[in-house]
Order: structure tokens, then C-alpha cells, then sequence
RNA sequence: GGCCCGUUGGUCAAGCGGUUAAGACACCACCCUUUCACGGUGGUAACAUGGGUUCGAGUCCCGUACGGGUCACCA
């Protein structure tokens, strides 16, 4: 069989050269030693799952602490699950977070192009090699072929698959393959396995640590009836070219192992190292399953924008599930910039861990409780600028009235900072009762209204915007006391039986009259920010509903 | 179903043959306090299971159960 004029048949792709040409195009990176070349090549689909963010930071962490290089490489190798403007997503979604490439799609580089479609000469080339070695073939099996002989595989119990008896086109001759050639039929080429599925060897996963992988005995697709390399055949050859050295990637590709390692023997590449990290899982009734991108909003990385999650925080959150001994670092170096930690694959989970949204809540609160006022407002417009309702980018109009409310809501410049604000939709909707066009109280007091008319009443007819803290508390005491209400606290706890109330429940009925609301931070400072004017007619409006 | 991976409190997890089995989040109680938030103190709560090996096992070995992944001309 002459398989060096079948390969110019089968594969006829005029623009392959040599493959030295290949090996000196895109040379050995000069870099340090135990410098990592690592990548992210997601497809794109136009949807960014928090699991993408999440083997990005590992990624990327490795190979810029070991002066490496990290880039991103487009597998757009399924044409329909293509979509436009995908890349842009990619990269704006993963910059907001803080991930950055060194090289890629959209970025350029010295071992692109960065899109596999663009790189069909170079899948050619080798196809085309491992034809002429004899160690590819061509498969002109129909989709009904292939279907029938795995009914066959599976209601005999035998191991699924294209492989030793089953591959029928493995050893067709080379007239037929000719002939059915010039008949027009589709085909694909077909690595031809050298593997044994009963040979075992140990394999040294850099997460997962040793682990036992079975020799692949089956002859995979290499290239599709259009001449688009499969994944695993654009894997071998883009990490080899592109020189990757390690491959951090999802558990989910630990099954197809074996088809990587022996496509990279066939094909004469040096194996890079691989660590095939967890999902991230979320708790489902009984059981747990993989975060879905149907049917869990948190999944997309979309969410965290909307929900206005600041990106410090998720970057924050996704270290403490990625590197088990990262929690104990920031609690020891809580000032220090996070890219100071030293990332460790070896402390990567070996098992799945659940999604916890309140973990991340408590990690963005305390995160916000380092912003002053300033970067707060900043970070909350931003967000508002893109999500927020049309009466919130009203927020924005007066930097300077409303940053004395957020210094307020985060204790700024108090002893001890508040942490009220979890994320941006969030902090900005607990702030609506400064303004009035969202100021929409429902009163709910605990008190008759007679009690509560002659509170505020009697406050309103005594405030003094220009009364320090403990004035103005003295005077809420005062009405109080006019109402019989106990005004010292530790005289009410010992006999609360002798009073309608203390002095908190007055301060509580003020509160809702001016904020609406039952809890908030300091009321005196609150009416301060108000200022005169807006507070009297807040208590007039209470009263008049009363 | 075959193959592979995993299993320490509700969650994330330390642990590497000898520990009173860390810590964080959550939860509860108390303290602080005009509400809330913050902060402080304390508390509840775990080695999936059965066999080995060993003077000694969360740690090593085997089985079982449970969970996850995967078996495409998708990545």
C-alpha cells in the first residue's frame, strides 16, 4: 500500500510544508528555569461558567509566579456552537476579574494564530505524516454504521467504541479507500491505535497525584469529514506548538488521558505535565451535582457583574476553593495584594466542592469593609451605570451627599467599620431611603398611633439640625420621658413592666418616620446627611399619615 | 453497565502512623449597644462502612456503600 500518495489524496492541503518548518517556526520558549507555560482554551460559546474563572486563576497564577507565560488559545473547532463576539466576552468577563493574558487570540503572539481554524495547515501537516507512517486512515463509516455497531458493543456488553474488529475501515485496501475516494463518499481520518486497553500504567497527575490510566486501544477521529481537526488531535498539536508545559484543565477530560498521551507519542511530542483540578458542585436536594449553567444563575459570570459582586471579592473567594492553605495566608497578610500568595497546586482539592454563596458573601462584605466612601462610590456608579434602575443612577448626580451616606452605611472613619455592603445591587438598594424619588416607607411601628403621633410630634417640634450626637439623643430622651416611656436603659431592663417602653422604642418610631425603616446605622447622623429640611418633612409625611 | 476519581462537623478544610482531631463560614448563647451592623467571649457539631496490617490507623492495604466524571465526526 503506498500511504505517501494516499496522504496527498486524503488530506490535500497545498499550503503544508515541511515539518521542520513547524519545529523552527514555533521554537522552544526561552524562559527561566521552572517557568510554566500554561493556557486557558475554552470554546467559544459565549458563555462564561464560573468554572472557566476558576482553571483560569489556577492557570494563570502558575505561570506568572514562575515568570512563565499564560495565554488563550480559541477552540473553535465545532462550528455549531460557534458565536459571534465570543472572544470579546471572554476576555472582558475574565479582565473584570482580574485574569490577564500574556499572549492570545485577540492579543497576538509569536505562536499563533490563537484560533484553531486558522491552523488547519499545521493539523494537515501532521495528519498527513501520520498517514504516510501508516498510523492514520481514512473511515468512510456512515453515522448508521457507527450506531449499529455500538447497539451491538453495548447489548453484548463489550467496551463501546472504533477499535479491533469493530474498526471496518482500519484495514480496507487501497483500491477501495480510491475508489470510494473518487465516489465522493465522506470520510474522516482515523488514528490507528497501537494502544492495549488491558495495559495499565501508573501516570503522575499534578493534582490528583498518581493515578492508574488504561492504554487508549481506540482509533479516535482526528479529522473530521470537513478536514476540522477533534479536540484531542488539536490539543496534541497546539500544546506541543504553542509549548505548553503544563495543562491544568477540568477533571472531565481525565477519561480521554489516554488519547492524549498516545497522540502525543505518535506524534513524536514531549507530554506536557497535567493537573486535572474538581468542578465546582452545588448542593441539589439530596444530592450534588456539577453547577449548571441552565439552571444555576450563579454559574455564569454574568451574575457576579450584575449582581455588582466586586471582583476582588469573587477573585477572593475562588483562591480559598482553589488553594486550601489560602485562608490562613489572608488571614495572617490581610493588606497584602493576593498575587503576593504563593499558589500551590499540590494544595489543590483532589475532591468537588460546593458552590457557597454565603461564604462569598461574608469574603465581599469584609472585602467592602476596606473601601473608603470614595472607592466605594466609584465602584457602586460603575455598576449602576451598566444595571442599575434609571432613579438609581440618580445616586450619582451629588458625589459629595452621597458618599456621607455610604461613609455612614461602612462606618468610615468610625472605630470599627460596619460591613453592611455585600455587593453593588445590594448596597445600593439598602441606601434608597436617601433619596426621595425611591423613598417608600411603610411604617410599620410597634406602638398605637396616638403614641407614635405625639413622639414624633414632639420631636419635630424640638429638633435642631445644629445639636451635636449627644444633644439631639438628649432631646429624644426628653420626649420620651413626656410620653412615659423610660429614658435610662438599665433602669427599663430591671423593670420594663413599669414603662410602654424606653427610650430604643422611641428612637425606633423616629427612625421609621424618617427612614422607613426599622433598622439602619446612626439616626442622628442620618438626619445630619438629610439635613433640615428633608428630615422635618419626612416626619410631617409620617404624621400626616398616621 | 465498564473504566477512572473521590468520601474528616451543615459548608470550605488542616492532618502525611501516636493531636484533648486545627482554623474559617454558617448556626446558637452571652457581652458591648438607643435599632442594626461591627467587635468580644463561649458553645453545638466530623474522620461513610466492614475487615485487615501495626504496640498503636482519620492517616497504610482490601472489600462494601455512597457521590462525581466519562464512554461523539462536542469541547
Amino acid at each position: 500500500m503506498d500511504w505517501n500518495t494516499l496522504a496527498e489524496l486524503l488530506v490535500p492541503d497545498k499550503d503544508v510544508k515541511d515539518l521542520e518548518y513547524y519545529e523552527k517556526a514555533y521554537p522552544e520558549r526561552v524562559l527561566e528555569k521552572g517557568a510554566e507555560v500554561t493556557r486557558l482554551a475554552p470554546s467559544p460559546t459565549g458563555f462564561m461558567h464560573i468554572g472557566n474563572l476558576y482553571v483560569a486563576l489556577a492557570n494563570e497564577r502558575i505561570a506568572h509566579q514562575s515568570g512563565g507565560v499564560f495565554y488563550l488559545r480559541i477552540e473553535d473547532t465545532d462550528e455549531k456552537r460557534k458565536v459571534e463576539g465570543a472572544v470579546e466576552v471572554i476576555h472582558k468577563s475574565l479582565r473584570y476579574f482580574g485574569v490577564k493574558f500574556d499572549e492570545g487570540a485577540d492579543l497576538g503572539g509569536e505562536y499563533g494564530p490563537y484560533y484553531q481554524r486558522q491552523r488547519a495547515e499545521v493539523y494537515h501537516a501532521y495528519a498527513k505524516e501520520l498517514i504516510r507512517k501508516g498510523l492514520a486512515y481514512p473511515c468512510f463509516c456512515s453515522e448508521e454504521d457507527l450506531e449499529s455497531t455500538r447497539n451491538y458493543q453495548t447489548e453484548n456488553k463489550l467496551l463501546p467504541g472504533y477499535y479491533g474488529e469493530f474498526a471496518k475501515c482500519r484495514n480496507l485496501t487501497e483500491e477501495e479507500i480510491i475508489a470510494n475516494v473518487k465516489a465522493g463518499k465522506p470520510y474522516v481520518i482515523r488514528l490507528r491505535s497501537q494502544g492495549d486497553v488491558e495495559a495499565k500504567h501508573v501516570f503522575h497527575d499534578e493534582v490528583k497525584g498518581d493515578i492508574t490510566v488504561t492504554e487508549n486501544n481506540q482509533d479516535v477521529v482526528i479529522l473530521k469529514s470537513d478536514g476540522i481537526p477533534t479536540y484531542h488531535f488539536a490539543h496534541a498539536i497546539d500544546d506541543h506548538f504553542m509549548r505548553t508545559t503544563l495543562v491544568i484543565r477540568g477533571e472531565e477530560w481525565l477519561s480521554s488521558l489516554p488519547i492524549h498521551i498516545e497522540l502525543f507519542k505518535v506524534l513524536g511530542f514531549r507530554l506536557p505535565k497535567y493537573g486535572h483540578n474538581c468542578s465546582i458542585q452545588k448542593q441539589d436536594g439530596e444530592t450534588r451535582r456539577k453547577l449548571s449553567k441552565r439552571k444555576d444563575p450563579e454559574a455564569s459570570l454574568n451574575f457576579y457583574r450584575e449582581q455588582g459582586y466586586h471582583p476582588e471579592a469573587v477573585r477572593t473567594y475562588m483562591l480559598t476553593l482553589l488553594n486550601s492553605n489560602f485562608e490562613e495566608w489572608l488571614l495572617k497578610c490581610p493588606d497584602k495584594p493576593l498575587d503576593e500568595f504563593k499558589y500551590s497546586i499540590a494544595k489543590m482539592g483532589k475532591s468537588g466542592a460546593l458552590f457557597d454563596i454565603v461564604k462569598l458573601n461574608d469574603i465581599s462584605k469584609t472585602y467592602m469593609a476596606t473601601l473608603d466612601e470614595k472607592q466605594t462610590f466609584t465602584f457602586l456608579k460603575s455598576w449602576a451605570d451598566e444595571f442599575g434602575t434609571d432613579e438609581q443612577k440618580l445616586y450619582f448626580a451629588d458625589e459629595t451627599y452621597y458618599c456621607k451616606a455610604l461613609a455612614l452605611c461602612m462606618g468610615v472613619g468610625g472605630k470599627k467599620r460596619r460591613k453592611d455592603f455585600i455587593y453593588a445591587k445590594q448596597a445600593v438598594e439598602s441606601t434608597a431611603y436617601f433619596f426621595d424619588c425611591t423613598f417608600a416607607p411603610t411604617y410599620e411601628y410597634r406602638f398605637d398611633n396616638g403614641t407614635v403621633k405625639n413622639v414624633l410630634q414632639g420631636f419635630a417640634d424640638i429638633y435642631d439640625e445644629n445639636d451635636d450626637n449627644s444633644a439631639w439623643f438628649d432631646k429624644v430622651k426628653a420626649v420620651a420621658g413626656n410620653n412615659g416611656f423610660a429614658t435610662d436603659m438599665k433602669a427599663y431592663k430591671q423593670n420594663p413592666e413599669n414603662y410602654p417602653g424606653s427610650v430604643a422604642d422611641v428612637a425606633e418610631m423616629l427612625r421609621i418616620a424618617t427612614t422607613g425603616l426599622a433598622n439602619t446605622p446612626d439616626l442622628w447622623t442620618i438626619m445630619q446627611i438629610l439635613g433640615k429640611e428633608k428630615t422635618l418633612a419626612r416626619l410631617r409625611q409620617a404624621i400626616a399619615v398616621l
